[in-house]
DNA sequence: CCTATTCTTGACAATTCTAGTCAGGAATAT
DNA sequence: ATATTCCTGACTAGAATTGTCAAGAATAGG
């Protein structure tokens, strides 16, 4: 089926990466300072950055004056790419892209939930860290109807 | 912050409420029916078949067969309006479309995920159970690259 | 009127995820 | 040396998801 999960992960991994993007001149940025700047539980932070370190988007330096920084220019990285590094529901749930929901062969939604994969995750993956922090200085968010029964809040 | 969730009970009252649109033509359909041909455990598509009833997306009628059937067309009955009925998550997690997460201010992630709750919320609500069970029968779903790595996992 | 069918309601339970903590270890700058 | 900072793994509490169950109310058909 479908699963298509955004948790408090892939908002801090963002934030946080978004913050060592607007530092990026800077060297190592403390985890502790992070935490503290964009309000989040250190250790939890410490948990994302370990993923986010594996798959190659930041790297860290160890003892004082160490920390984390981007392992590439903010706009190389893009914010697909941070969340999948840390939102692990690899989805065993039921078919993964395959068709065996339904019984047996696809169930009636079934390309109706491809298409919507596809449409996150091209708006995900088309946006770099940069894109992100020019529209939030523009202050240039979509138009949103303010509609709380939909599905998804911002935040 | 976000807060984006589908989960099976988006997925079951989509494929049961497109099974109900596939035999508009029938007078009502029972839950029994309806869980055996769609592999939803019975009882647990009843409780979500209330929330539809509630919506007024389902009409219903007791006795030796009864059942239940769209109130509308199936073209005039939107995906996102089916979800939105059954997906209670309404999100008191933080700040819901206010800019109160970030410590006292927006986050700096606060317009993606506003953009990104536009983005998907339009895909849902422009879509049409009808309009699904074109796009099932022609098998015309987009190129889904079949990355397993990301969010949303079809099915 | 009796009965089988089917929805209706509310409460309940098991499992899984999320969100977050903690302790101890390894590297490194001064 | 020592303080700093990452690194790792395990662990926990609470919530959410995914169901189940039992008893009741309506209704069609005989």
């Amino acid at each position: 089926m479908y699963q298509m999960h955004l948790t408090t992960k892939g908002k801090y991994a963002v934030t946080a990466a978004l913050d060592l993007a607007l530092h990026e001149n800077n060297d190592f940025i403390s985890i502790s300072d992070l935490a503290l700047r964009q309000s989040i539980p250190g250790p939890y932070l410490e948990q994302l950055f370990r993923n986010l370190r594996k798959a190659g988007i930041l790297i860290s330096h160890r003892g004082p004056g160490g920390g984390y920084k981007l392992s590439r220019p903010s706009n190389e990285i893009k914010i697909g790419q941070i969340i999948s590094a840390v939102e692990d529901r690899m989805d065993a749930t039921q078919c993964s892209g395959e068709g065996n929901c339904g019984a047996g062969s696809k169930c009636l939604a079934h390309n109706l939930w491809t298409d919507l994969n596809h449409q996150v995750q091209s708006f995900l993956m088309e946006k770099s860290l940069e894109d992100v922090l020019i529209d939030s200085t523009n202050n240039k968010s979509s138009t949103l109807n303010n509609n709380k029964k939909l599905l998804i809040a911002a935040g």
